[in-house]
DNA sequence: ACCTGAACACCGTTCAAGT
DNA sequence: ACCTGAACACCGTTCAAGT
């Protein structure tokens, strides 16, 4: 049964479980508005609770996103896995690809924070940020196994992609963002072509 | 004579002219160590004057980078015309773009400042980008025009793309950076099939 | 078990007062 | 003409003291 709200992790006292609420609460709308990057100061504020207690649920920003977008990031990784059953593989990843950048649009500023968790191990994100690059990975070997995509496209640049086409949306507008995927996903297309270019070689 | 260092536009008084060159010289190695985003007050206090000093040399953080990168971008402007004239017309724009990346990723965090400048005429590094943005945008047509690129790629697109990629690279590798500008590049290239996919429109 | 709010060490920006 | 440094309004994070 899915309450809507996500879940703490154990029972906690009801003044503790209404704080915490309330804490989500808040900060989904200014992050919401304002971006991923709003004072948390603020938040606590807006919940009307003290400062250490906003720490006290969630030791640092990243926790509180995850608390935030878990569920949803997990949801993105299942897409992926169904569209592995897509007709066509490349547009299978594509269409995936669009997902994806759809929620990193959820809060701006966030391309960062998803970048930075698959390589931080301490993230809280890292997690779901692995399940996200995992359902990437799949979608990619099955266009590459097709010869639908070039033989060198990674996972990581898909992921990369995505994340900075999402980033760049940010900073003009949002069908700048659009395009950019679109231009990055047309080079991961096989080249019908024999004519290879020249590709800085993997990690 | 080229003295090195950027000039100030007017004749300054003996004191002020040491700041202003103090100033400038610690903003460089801090930005270059830690990024575009480093603390202004602890630039000051390095470089031995007050706070207010900062400011009135420098009214904003972007004309401190102005001042940095000013010539640098004219430079960089002026390459791009320079490769107007290389024998093929899309290697000439992907060796613009390598340039063009390469100096995004002078100091950390200056992507998104060099995106958000093109469009804000406030920004005192406006006209130094509109300057990069028309070299981009002679290379991109000379492109389309030889059949080369496709017919819809514009220079917000390519200029999107190198300030992306560059972004990217900074949240996980040089490397990274290097792939994702690669793969635009080649979305940016005319199919030599006549299969078109779908692309948003044009701004 | 959880909450409070002060404490600490920072920011960017402005501006009166000096020389 | 230029510089100083305090003032103002913010941050994130920690932690002793309360209930």
């Amino acid at each position: 049964m899915d309450t809507g709200t996500p879940a703490p992790r154990r029972r906690m006292r009801a003044d503790a479980r209404r704080n915490y609420e309330r804490l989500l609460a808040e900060a989904a709308a200014a992050f919401g508005e304002h971006g991923a990057d709003f004072s948390l100061e603020e938040i606590a504020r807006r919940a009307g609770v003290a400062n250490g207690t906003l720490y006290g649920h969630f030791p640092t920003r990243r926790a509180l996103l995850e608390a935030l977008m878990g569920d949803r990031m997990r949801t993105l990784a299942t897409t992926g896995e169904e569209l592995l059953a897509h007709p066509s593989p490349f547009d299978g990843l594509a269409a995936w690809a669009r997902a994806a950048m759809a929620h990193t649009t959820l809060y701006r500023g966030l391309g960062a924070t998803l970048m930075q968790a698959i390589e931080d191990e301490t993230s809280e994100l890292h997690t779901a940020c692995k399940a996200v690059l995992a359902a990437g990975e799949g979608l990619v070997a099955r266009a590459r196994a097709a010869g639908a995509a070039r033989p060198d496209v990674t996972a990581p640049d898909l992921y990369a992609l995505v994340n900075a086409a999402a980033w760049a949306g940010e900073q003009s507008s949002a069908l700048q963002a659009e395009r950019l995927l679109a231009f990055g996903l047309d080079g991961f297309r096989a080249s019908t072509t024999g004519a290879d270019d020249h590709m800085p070689s993997q990690r």
